[in-house]
This record gives structure tokens, C-alpha cells and sequence, in this order.
DNA sequence: AATGAATGAGAATTCATTCAT
DNA sequence: TATGAATGAATTCTCATTCAT
């Protein structure tokens, strides 16, 4: 966590020096984000940074719990809008909308968290879970089950396995974004695209026979 | 290009050159790759390295080749055993299964590419692009194109999305296997279950109509 | 010497700071010492300690004199046990008692000034030595002096040399004990033995045998 | 170890560097010493020390492996001219004759190891007394052994304690020559007359006067 | 009187690249 | 053709000291 002296600082002051940080880590691996870098874009002197920060882990790891932080407030806040008993691609559509949201307040926090994932640094790696945990596979996982045993989701499934599919889409989906490719309407639009062959797939079988599933045209 | 002095070397040499080097791009990003530790490791002189490749760019750019040389062979013997007029998902399967072979000969081969995708230095990555391009995505157009013409793709999907969709599910199974979340035999099964997700969203509708697409259970 | 501040500091406060100090200098050079360590651990301010102290020098000078005030009472307690023109080794080990006392009382106060006899930074020995003087070396050799006067050291001996060898000898015993090699008790011990071999080594040769020991010469 | 390609270095460049390294370590702790002032008095790059030295510690430590080799080389002279079964003193004679010839060579290699002793870095003296023991130590118990059984020492003595007595005696003179307190001549007659004293107290008691001088108990 | 933010020099170490032999 | 020494800028991190509040 970083020190008090970090937080009486001026808000301008703060929030210029973690866009500065995200600007680093969000571009590269945890080693090739710099230190110096920062300093010298945000005019202030290397001390001060370790005033405010333990170290470089430090700064990276709040920066993390920042963005993870708010991508999971959004996620919330879409899902509050759902009915009791959602529906588990309801869910999914609503936690993707959260991930949008995300995206178009501040692309980079989505690469923040992207760059983590393929952080080579092992020790670093490690750290990290050690603390975050896998985060989304489990609840991912949670949701699973219950929408098997509410039967939105075929019985045939290997959960496992599905968590891995449905998670590993919805990375596609971010690292799309994060290479700008696509803009992020025309992410968004892939997203729902790739939901709805999802949705084809994990559906229960038999539900899904002698109806229209795509309502999109 | 690496210069003629590199191919003039002794095979045994060459290839531990190329191994060695190998470790260091799969294993992180450009600047992250030490020729330092390569040399060392190779027991070679730092000069010597120079006198083989121009710079490090230059041998960068010739594993990339080497790598990418390779999967296209891979692919390309798959889709031969298919019969003419092949129909696009069993294309796929066979690029898929192409990999496969890929990674099962060496998973720093697709690592290699993986992390291309992510370079973090912008450069490089288009440095290498003018050289590659997108490489499979055009490939992949023009399957899809050609799928839709032959009534084996639903005729109402936006084939740029399309491509997109099946491209990124296609890197999703190279990530996980990057991961080592997943066995490569895993990994394979997974694959299989998505290219099933795939094709059944993918299909013309009407044609899915009472049949059953699914024969695993 | 310290600012007023200081004094007026509650009690607690002040020998808190002044342990935290004396922890610090103990245990290695002055450079060593981080003054950056002591206010973290006394959960003071940075700033603090400069209205405490003019600096860092002034800080370890004001602990260098409370030990030296501290091993002078204990010496000169241990002493005033003795009679009126008491014996030279009789002094002695009043002396090194009155030292066992203080590395009883706190190990560190003798590593303190071990510590400063190695110093290697020439100015700050420089600047220490300027107020302190030798200190020992000048009544040690006023004791042997008056010791050879009234008959208790051989007359023949070099009363320079002879205040180095008794120093000398009594600085093992402190560096003995700062190196933690012997507990007190077995530090006390080999002084003990080490003072009856100087004894037998400084005593008037005709007191011992009648004859002249010396050889060498 | 160096590496090769220090040893492939123009002997006049490699004892400029091994001196400039000399003062560094020489003159104050692991820490203070700074290889920035090395290579700058050196004029060389501060990358080329890294080419020779494995880094700080392996180029600490072949100091500290040249300086004890020099040494016990000529303690191993100074003892070569003396006869069969020599006697302890005559052995302890030539030991602190061949320091002195290492000393008149040059003081620094003797204030290395003195600095060594002192080091306030646990780790860094740890390392070292892994690879290098306690050398002399060992070394000195033995000989006080094979001076017992050979009758040239009080056999009531406790060789442990004996051998802290030598050595710590011993010490003293090497700081007493380090601190610059005396020149090379006063210390070595310094130690002549230490020595005598020694003599005096560890020959056996029965070979001086017949009575046993032990009234301590 | 106390605070604690700011500073910048200095520390060890790694790296790709050049070039004389 | 191969070698490997030299380079210097870059990295993270620590420190004593100052000063406005």
C-alpha cells in the first residue's frame, strides 16, 4: 500500500502521478515499466516516489487493486439492474457491459490488467495471485454451477472446461481492445456476437430447438 | 536477415544458436531478451553473434520467420489430407490440429508468436508487421468469404467480425497453452468443445435445423 | 552539542530516540548509521530530529560522550574502593571491572566506541578525536608513570610502549566481547588471565626472580 | 573468481584496478567501499568492472583471497628457517614476522582484513568465513596443542583460552599498525615486547621459579 | 515545536552495440 | 572469421538535509 505521504498529497498531484503509472504499466511488462520515467514526466524527484510508494512493486500493485477495484464496482452495478435469479448469459452480457464500461472511461486499466496476466516475471506473477487470487475464474465458476442447476446451462457441460471457454472469450474480447484493432463500438458489437454463438453453445440442448435464437437478424 | 556467416556455421552450432535464442524471445518481451544470456549460455563471443545476425532485431525477426515458416507447413499438410472444396469448419480443424503439431514439437514456437501479439514496443511490433502483415487474419478472410459463398457459413454474418471472432477464439487456445493452465491434450479437447461452440453459431440457420450437429454426447 | 529542544523533551521520548540511536551506531560505521531508520522506528518526525540535533554528527557525538561520561563514573566508582596509593594492577582491574560494568549494564555502549576506534571515515575520527583527545591513553600513561615512581612497574620499561600494550590488551578484551565470541563471563575470565600475564610481564623483574628477564636486548 | 577476461588484461591495467580496489576496501566497510570511485580513479567504464568481477563481492573476495595467500606464504617463509620441532614462541616469532614483512609491503593488506573482522554487514562476513573459516584460528589451536604436549607451555593453561589470547594480541597489533598510531618499526617492537610478556605468562611455571604463580584459583 | 514533503546525488547492476586484434 | 574488451546509458533504490506549514 503506498504511504500516508501519498495520500496528503493534492489530488491533482496524485492522480497525475498514478496516470503517469498506469501510462508505464499498462504499456509493457512490470521490468520494462520505469521508474524514471515517471519521475521525470511528472517533474518531481526520484525520492519522492519512494516518499510515496514502499517501492516499484508497490505502485504496480496499487495500481492493480485500483483497476480491479473499479472493473468490479461496474460489473456490480450492471448486475444490479438484473432481476432475482438472473439468467447466467444475462450475467455474462451485464459483467461484459461492466468490462465496456471500463474500457471507455480508461482503456488502459483494461491493459493494465491484461499486461498482468502475461507478465513473464514469475516472481511478480506470483505476488500478485498470491494476493488477487484468480479473481474472475471463480466467481466465474460460481455462476457455473448455478446456472446449470437452474437449467439455463446444458448438463452436459464440464464446468471446468466452460469456465476456461467463457473466460478465455471474454480475454479475446479485452486484448481486441487493448491492440486497438477495434474500436470499441466495434468491440462491443464482436462481443455480443461471440455471447450469442456462446450462448448457442452452452445453452441446454434441447432448449434451444424449433425457436430463433438470434433476435438480431 | 541473418548474414551469410550464420549459415555457413556448422548445423549443430546453428541450431543451438537458434534453441538457445529461442528460450529468450518466447520466454518475455523484445526488450526483455538478453543476447547477453544467450551468448553465454551458447558459449559463443559476443561479437560473434553480431557477425551472424545484424543486430537483435535481425535475429528477432528471422526466429519469427523461422516459427511462422513452420506452423504454415503444419497447417498446410493438415488441410491436404482434406479432400477438394473442403468445408470451412473442417479447415479449421485442421489449421487447429496444424498447431497443434506446432506446439507439441515445441510450445516456445507459439509462445513466440503469442508474445509477438503483446509486444509492448511499439516499434517492433511494427517493424515486424510491415514484414508479415496480419499474416493469418487474410488467410482467414478469405476462408470465411469463401465459406459463406459455398452455403457453409450463415450468409448474414459481417465476415470482418467474423474473422475477428474466430481468430481470437483460435489465440485463446494459444494463450492457455502458453499459460500451462491447461495440458496440451486438455488444451486440445477444449479446442474441440469451442470449434463445436463455433460451428454451431457459425452455421447457415437454417441449416442446423433438426439435425443433431453435436456427436460426442 | 543538542538543541534545547531536546531537553525538553518528556523523558521516555528522549531515551527512546537515544536507544534508537545508540542501536544504530553500535552496529556499524558512521556513514552506516541511517538516521532515516531511527525516526521510522521511533515514529518521530524526519525534521524531528534536526530540531533535536544539529545533524547527524552532532547526534552520534552527544551518544559518544554519554558513554565515555558513563564508563569514566563506573571506572572512578570502582576505584574509589581502593586505598590510598593504591597499585597499578590493582587500577587496572578496577578500570576493566568498571568497564565489565558498563557491558553489563548495555553491550552496545562498548560497541559504540569500538566502532569509532575503526572508523573509517577519516574526518569524522578526525572531528571525534579533536574533542575527546585520546582520553585513556593520557591517564593510563600517567598511571604507569606513577606506577614506575613508586616501584610497582619495571623501571626499565618504555612508559609509551607500555601504555600501547596495556591499551592495546584491554581493547581485545572489548572486541572479544563485541564480537560476541565469549559471553561476559568468560570475557571477564580471559581478562582476568590476560591481566596476570601482563602482571607478570610489567612487574620489577628483580620482584620476581632476581634477575633480568630480558634477553632480547 | 575474476573472470578470464581479467586475467587477459595487460598486467599493468589489472594491478592498477586490484590497487585502486585495494584503497577502497581497505579504508572502510563492505558497503562504503564504492565501486563508482573505482572505476572512476581507474578511467575505465563503469560496465568494464562487470566484465571482470562477478560483481562487488567477487571482487571483494579475491582481494581478501590475495592478501591471505601473500600473507600465509610468508608466515610459512619466516617459518621455514626454523629447525625440526620448533618451539611455540619461536613459531608465534615468525608469524608475526612474516605479518610485518606483508605490512611493510603494504599496510592496506592488512587493514583489509582487519575491516573484514569489523564488517557490520552479517552477510557479507558470513559469506566470507564460509570460503576462508576462521584460518588463523584453527591453525593457532593446534600449535598451542603440540606446545603442550611438548612441554613448552604451562600445561594448567586452557588452550581455548590461550589461543584468544594469542590472538586477540596478536589483533592488536595489526590495529595498532592500521590506525597509524605507530610506524612499522615501534610496532614491531611492540611487539617484541608483547611477546616477551606472552612468553612470560604461558611458558610453564614449574621451568620459571618452581611454584605455581596460579593464585586465582 | 513539530511535521513530513521534496530533493538530488550516489549506490550496484545490466544491456546492446562497436571495434581492434 | 572469431574474439572479447570497452562503453555509457539505463535500471531501482537509499540517504541526509532543508524548509514551508
Amino acid at each position: 500500500m503506498p504511504r500516508e505521504t501519498f495520500f496528503n498529497l493534492p489530488e491533482a498531484k496524485r492522480k497525475r502521478i498514478l496516470d503517469l503509472a498506469l501510462d508505464e504499466f499498462a504499456g509493457g511488462s512490470y521490468r520494462e515499466a520505469s521508474l524514471t520515467r515517471i519521475v521525470k514526466r511528472a517533474g518531481i524527484a526520484k525520492g519522492s516516489l519512494y516518499q510515496y510508494f514502499e517501492d516499484k512493486f508497490d505502485l504496480y500493485f496499487y495500481l492493480l487493486g485500483l483497476a480491479g477495484e473499479r472493473k468490479l464496482l461496474y460489473i456490480q452495478e450492471a448486475m444490479a439492474a438484473l432481476g432475482p435469479e438472473p439468467d447466467f448469459f444475462a450475467m455474462m452480457k451485464a459483467a461484459m457491459a461492466g468490462g465496456f464500461r471500463l474500457v471507455r472511461e480508461d482503456p488502459r486499466l483494461l491493459a493494465l490488467g491484461n499486461r498482468m496476466l502475461q507478465e513473464p516475471d514469475l516472481a511478480v506473477r506470483q505476488r500478485v495471485m498470491a494476493h488477487f487470487g484468480s479473481m474472475g475464474e471463480e466467481m466465474l465458476a460460481a455462476w457455473i454451477r448455478q446456472g446449470m442447476e437452474r437449467g439455463q446451462l446444458d448438463p452436459g457441460l464440464n464446468p471446468g472446461t466452460a469456465a476456461h471457454v467463457v473466460l478465455a472469450v471474454s480475454q479475446v474480447v479485452s486484448q481486441v481492445l487493448a491492440s486497438g484493432k477495434l474500436s470499441v463500438d466495434q468491440a462491443e458489437e464482436m462481443a455480443a456476437e461471440v455471447m450469442a454463438i456462446l450462448e448457442h453453445g452452452l445453452r441446454p440442448r434441447g432448449a434451444r430447438r424449433g425457436e430463433n435464437r438470434r433476435d438480431r437478424g
